[in-house]
DNA sequence: ATTGTTTCTGTGACATTGTTATGCCATGGG
DNA sequence: CCCATGGCATAACAATGTCACAGAAACAAT
């Protein structure tokens, strides 16, 4: 009848340190003992608030899922819905290439600590790309892409954009053909591939370079991803 | 001037033994102790053949660029080159799942037992995919794609290819956006997009599917990956 | 055939990992 | 004030990669 309550405090803490670690000393800075170190307390917390180190992961996953749909929420919805695609796009590479870890177990099936993503998981992996089915939607109905189901034209896009990041990250796209080039070339290849005219394609292209800057460039959450919470 | 020299057969077997286990039970089979009791060997074994656990499984990623780079070969090079480039895509499929976690090593950036990838290796991966940058060289001199650089085109198709695989792996591709529908949808825009006109694209599709089954489905190499050696 | 040198290989140990059984004690309702 | 509930620290367990240390086996020279 009178428990004692767990602290939320220290629970934020342990998940904070644990993604600073890992963004900043990769998986093998990951260990129980070394984020409880940190943190001030003992190995037992890990296990009374989050059940095992992969209920630790679990929930630093729904924090990327979170912060993902954040940044997706900071790109405009405008009367050019190709450019908008275009920008949903960087920002998904950028903030891949901010918590690269992190992002390996999101989306590239990467098992971290014995972790491995459940269909509840990827489920709300899933719900966090509705924002780039209705940026698709709204470039049909522009007439810029051909009809057809706006899903199936997101995952296009969503595959192309995971691919490039997933090659970057590993190192495979280097000079001459480095990743900047070659997405605007799958980009551009993959947009004229669903209907848009070429000429379009390039306008748009040029008018979500200038739109990077201001809508996902300038992000406090790069920050925040980084520092300690205090 | 009288050493005694590494047994070849163990050193074979043990990357034969690490290979299955890796296939079969996944990444948490491969422990120096199950390995080298699996051939019947003491630990001491790894260090001596390979210096590392790290070493061996640099010897199963090269195993695994040479086994792609043999499925590469078995594709036919036709006069209709667009429809090699879908037949080349699908084998790169089909290996990456028929060895899902060694692919994850080998493309996806993953790390195992401590190993990642040097420049090196990249480089032996890139090296492998010189049979699409040929392929990409036939569609342009046949006028099938537009005049480009062809190792960009080959890039594109590579990623868009690889970002289908992981993303499938990943178990991200569920119906009814399955991952099929997405290879046949994905790869049929970017053969659009990159200046293939798109009845011709519909009907080297259609080719291509008929060859599959010959070229690279019927492959004793699937069955080598997983049995044993002898 | 014997010897000698070289190097593989088995044994055992060390540090580190995730996890948990066992208590202590802080907390908050009665 | 009391006391039970459950968080927390301590310490242990099994399992991991790795290596020091012999011992033995193999090869070359005599």
């Amino acid at each position: 009848m009178s428990p004692r309550k767990l602290d939320p405090e220290t629970r934020a803490a342990l998940v904070d340190i644990a993604a600073r670690r890992l963004a900043e000393h990769g998986v093998e800075a990951l260990s129980t003992r070394k984020i409880t170190a940190e943190a001030g307390t003992s190995t037992m917390a890990v296990y009374t608030h989050f059940g095992s180190m992969s209920g630790l992961v679990r929930e630093m996953v729904h924090e990327g899922f979170a912060r993902l749909e954040r940044q997706f929420a900071k790109v405009r919805r405008t009367d050019d819905p190709v450019a908008d695609m275009a920008v949903l796009g960087y920002a998904y590479r950028r903030n891949a290439k901010a918590n690269s870890h992190l992002y390996a177990v999101m989306f590239g099936g990467q098992s971290l600590a014995g972790f491995s993503l459940t269909d509840e998981d990827r489920q709300y992996g899933r719900y966090t790309l509705l924002t780039v089915v209705d940026c698709a939607t709204r470039c049909i109905e522009a007439g810029r892409f051909r009809r057809d189901d706006p899903i199936l034209i997101a995952h296009e896009m969503w595959i192309a954009t995971h691919g490039l990041v997933n090659l970057e990250l590993g190192g495979y796209l280097i000079d001459p053909v480095n990743a900047d080039r070659c997405y605007d070339t799958i980009l551009e290849s993959l947009l004229v591939g669903v209907g848009d005219e070429p000429r379009s394609v390039s306008a748009s292209m040029a008018t979500s370079k200038k739109r990077r800057r201001r809508e996902v460039e300038a992000d406090p959450e790069q920050a925040e991803a980084v520092a300690s919470r205090r």
